[in-house]
DNA sequence: TCCTGGCACTCTGTAGGGATGAGTGCTAAA
DNA sequence: TTTAGCACTCATCCCTACAGAGTGCCAGGA
């Protein structure tokens, strides 16, 4: 595996391998090139060349007599030699504009729109991570009594995301008295980041220990239980949609191993987030192409990923997941129109 | 197919090749069933026997030389036939009972929780259709104002169960203006049915308007439009969970076509609701085996399913999905005490 | 009349062999 | 350096042969 420069002949005949077998799922052979590409080269010679490509490690070889395949290193490359990404049709970017719902949304339902969006238009299955609720900005809180000692806590994110929590009360307070504190608590916090409301909280907690003003200790149990987050409960937090698109390529309707081991690895979120994590404060696009991510299961797999924002901060992460066959210019072009215009949506609000 | 009472032996050859067949997914051979019954009759004296069955359309045969495979007709009588359906075991009663939040939730993820959970104890695909929201009783409703002509409306239903929609305002009130309204709403319309409500608020504005009294007027229009629904957005209302245990099935993965065609299924939920809605208002366990539901795709697979209640009033159904070979008393089981544990939580509270 | 042993028959699944076709690898000549 | 040509390699398809599983049927026995 000879790292070396491609000539520009060489880097023709590989796109054109790549660009081949994305479209149709078989080995390419010599004389297909020969015919596909105008270098007026007979399909020996593009033996040859193709020949220094597999010992390059870009094409492989399923046996002697097929055509070539590429690699992952030969979809890296072509990824990486696209130029211009071509935008999306018209009506796929009045389908993404469309999809969103204005207004305040429960950020549940935001996502589940958005995989439902990309594993649509990708023919794909879709993938949104959940905002990091460390991220979250608060705007507004207000407590609502349900019934003795339980309330819902709602609570506005700044991206106009609305979060609600159900949080049981030691004492059975009266809406009144729940009105009382949310007033102070919205004067306090509204603004901070969630985090910093959690070491706040504290720091108010141990002064308002030693002055005992009942009413503002209550306040900040109460917030604690809104607005803090156990770290099992939402970190876990993926959506994938479309799986079943998985079902429809070819490659995986012919060996249903590599179709469970897919959606085995789909079920381990878990494993999912970690590789989102990374992506989450990258810029632009971001790919990941076969066994480029670690999740063994998902070697056949590539992840089409981009950020989407409120103002300057990261709040998640949202993408596709398809074969490493896919169309990426398109995949790429249309992860990035989506997650611009979802973060639009959230910081325009 | 001669519809005739089955002799005793009959019956109990019947019923040891349904359960063989539900044990192995192969088709079963007479000196199989003359072993395992015990009949002390000879492999021949159950092939005449087994041959009859075929006539009478319980049994079918892939092929002269393979053994008999259950038709749904003899999967309906093998249910049928079921006696005493034994009890789950202690550990799965546990686990159902502790799937369960205590307390108010949101519809969406009790639902989710319980199709998880059935899924997962079932090892095939969970499905719960949520309640019709037809069939709700207001307990309590309040207002949350979010921002200038936006705010969320919460009701809480008599089976404890928190539903929320955010309502786009027509003029701009303000909280206090909105907390008005609701208590003026709930002292009107607590305890009674969404459907009533619906017809009351359409008269309180008929009067309201000769009277034209503003403050009413305004909350009327609200409570319009938090509690009226349109039909077309929840109706399509069915949750299923664990799809990718179909995977897993030995006459799935042998037969990638069957698999996409049960999946594209899954994917119009519409068709799923219309076989649910009649089982709503059944007693206890209802069973739909191959193509005794309607929907072709799904002709190799059965449902078992049962209506869930708050108090008498049947909310909504839960139930599994998986192949025609499934086991049945086991299934039967699980559903009716996921049901019964389910509509005790919403009745009690 | 019912049951059963025996045997022929049928069908599947697997293995092997030959033909076909796609595509490569290599070589020698341009 | 390119290319034409040819030998070679596999995969695929089709056919045949064969073993194994299981039935269908018949004749004899209880």
């Amino acid at each position: 595996m000879v790292e070396a420069k491609l000539s520009e002949r060489a880097e023709i005949i590989l796109r054109t391998v790549v660009q081949n077998y994305i479209g149709t799922a078989e080995p390419v052979g010599s004389r297909t090139i020969a015919k596909m590409t105008h270098l007026g080269l007979s399909p020996a010679t593009i033996r040859n060349v193709m020949s220094d490509l597999e010992d390059t490690g870009y094409l492989s070889h399923p046996h002697t007599s097929a055509g070539r395949m590429p690699t992952d290193l030969a979809y890296r490359f072509y990824v990486n030699s696209l130029g211009e990404i071509p935008p999306l049709a018209r009506e796929e970017l009045e389908k993404i504009e469309q999809s969103f719902p204005s207004g305040v949304r429960e950020i549940d339902d935001l996502m589940e729109v958005t995989s439902r969006l990309l594993s649509f238009l990708s023919q794909q299955a879709g993938l949104v991570s959940l905002p990091d609720v460390r991220s979250v900005v608060l705007k507004h809180l207000e407590f609502i009594r349900l019934r003795p000692y339980q309330a819902m806590a709602v609570f506005v994110s700044e991206s106009g995301i609305l979060h609600n929590r159900i949080i049981e009360l030691d004492e059975d307070f009266t809406q009144e008295k729940l009105d009382q504190m949310t007033g102070y608590l919205n004067a306090e916090f509204g603004g901070m980041p969630l985090p910093r409301i959690r070491s706040e909280i504290v720091k108010h907690m141990a002064r308002e220990k030693e002055q005992y003003d009942q009413l503002l200790m209550n306040a900040m149990r109460l917030s604690q239980k809104a607005l803090v987050q156990e770290e099992n409960v939402e970190s876990g937090q993926v959506i994938l949609g479309g799986t079943t698109n998985i079902l429809k390529q070819p490659e995986f309707t012919a060996d249903v191993d590599k179709m469970r081991s897919i959606f085995s690895a789909f079920e381990d979120k878990s494993r999912l987030l970690k590789i989102i994590d990374r992506v989450l404060h990258g810029q632009g696009v971001s790919i990941l192409i076969g066994s480029e991510n670690e999740i063994q299961e998902m070697k056949n797999c590539s992840l089409v990923m981009h950020p989407y924002t409120c103002g300057d901060r990261a709040l998640g992460v949202l993408g596709v997941i398809g074969p490493t066959r896919m169309e990426y210019p398109r995949m790429m072009a249309l992860v990035a129109a989506t997650a611009q215009t979802l973060s639009r949506l959230l910081t325009e609000r």
